[in-house]
DNA sequence: CCTAACCCCTGCTTGC
DNA sequence: TGCAAGCAGGGGTTAG
């Protein structure tokens, strides 16, 4: 499930074969994955060819595509969608829902089994208007910071987890990096977000950073779906200390990890270590 | 405004 | 072995 260093790993994959890249052909098999204008593959296909990529830039777990006269491609992977740099030859694999072409022989395959993602073409600035406009503060940048965290938990009554998760706090956390953020923090999932003292903003808002940072040293999480821009796997699931690892031992106190659903979602944690 | 519930979707896992 | 139910979950929408 791609999240922020998964997305920033594609980014970066993307942005080494595809920048001063013109679109030659769009081929849209699933028009449903065209998010913009809804379903329409043939306005999408023709917004498309014929511009050419001037850069890739990433918004929370969004890409955007900055194409030449004025138009933008933006990307949301979903549940399990792949964005891979292929040769123009290369023929589509399984749940292969969109292919573009590019000159030089190069290919850009939208792959998505779950089908929860999807590309949207626009015509406007995409960074003024929903869904971008509405993303919290991205959490590498100086926007981010522990007084603001603080200061917007104020009040609200919802589970810490579901805070962390809510695109409009903070940009790019899932499930994966609110769970790992919140065991370094030593935090409950369930706490409410309305009880975090300044100390705990200030230690949340320092593994949320920790975990993002190190996620993407790593080349992201592989857990069933994600892969980079090349096909390959990334290797911070073997350095997840909590999520994924339901009944084992903490690696800090030895006590069996325990699974709770949390606003719908399943979270693991320490009930140990995560004592406050 | 805030929150919870529901929906989308397919493939893997679990249980009988 | 076969089949059905359960589960995974980001984000949009709807209801309260």
């Amino acid at each position: 499930m791609p999240e922020l260093p998964e997305v920033e790993t594609v980014r970066r994959g993307l942005a080494d074969k595809l920048v001063q890249a013109r679109i030659e052909t769009v081929r849209v098999s699933l028009p449903k994955q065209v998010k913009r204008p809804q379903g329409d593959a043939r306005a999408f296909s023709q917004g498309l060819c014929g511009r050419t990529i001037q850069a890739i830039d990433r918004r929370g777990k969004y890409l955007v595509f900055t194409l030449s006269g004025g138009h933008w491609l933006v990307a949301h992977l979903g549940m399990s969608g792949r964005l891979l740099v292929k040769s123009s030859q290369a023929l589509p694999a399984a749940h292969t829902h969109i292919i573009l072409t590019f000159d030089r022989g190069l290919a850009l395959h939208y792959q998505d089994v779950r089908q929860f993602g999807g590309l949207a073409l626009w015509t406007e600035d995409p960074y003024l208007q929903a869904p971008l406009a509405k993303l919290g503060p991205e959490p590498l940048s100086d926007d981010f910071t522990a007084e603001g965290l603080y200061q917007k938990s104020r009040g609200r009554k919802l589970a810490v987890k579901s805070f962390i998760l809510d695109q409009k706090i903070i940009a790019g956390v899932g499930n994966i990096y609110a769970d790992e953020a919140l065991f370094r923090a030593g935090l409950r999932p369930r706490k409410a977000a309305g009880r975090l003292s300044r100390k705990d903003c200030q230690g949340l808002h320092r593994a949320i950073c920790q975990v993002l940072e190190e996620g993407i040293a790593a080349g992201g999480s592989s857990i069933r779906d994600y892969v980079g821009a090349d096909g390959h796997t990334g290797g911070y699931q073997l350095t997840h200390r909590v999520y994924g690892r339901k009944g084992q031992a903490c690696l800090v106190c030895g006590r069996p990890l325990k699974s709770i659903i949390v606003g719908g979602r399943s979270s693991v944690y320490c009930p140990h270590c995560q004592s406050s």
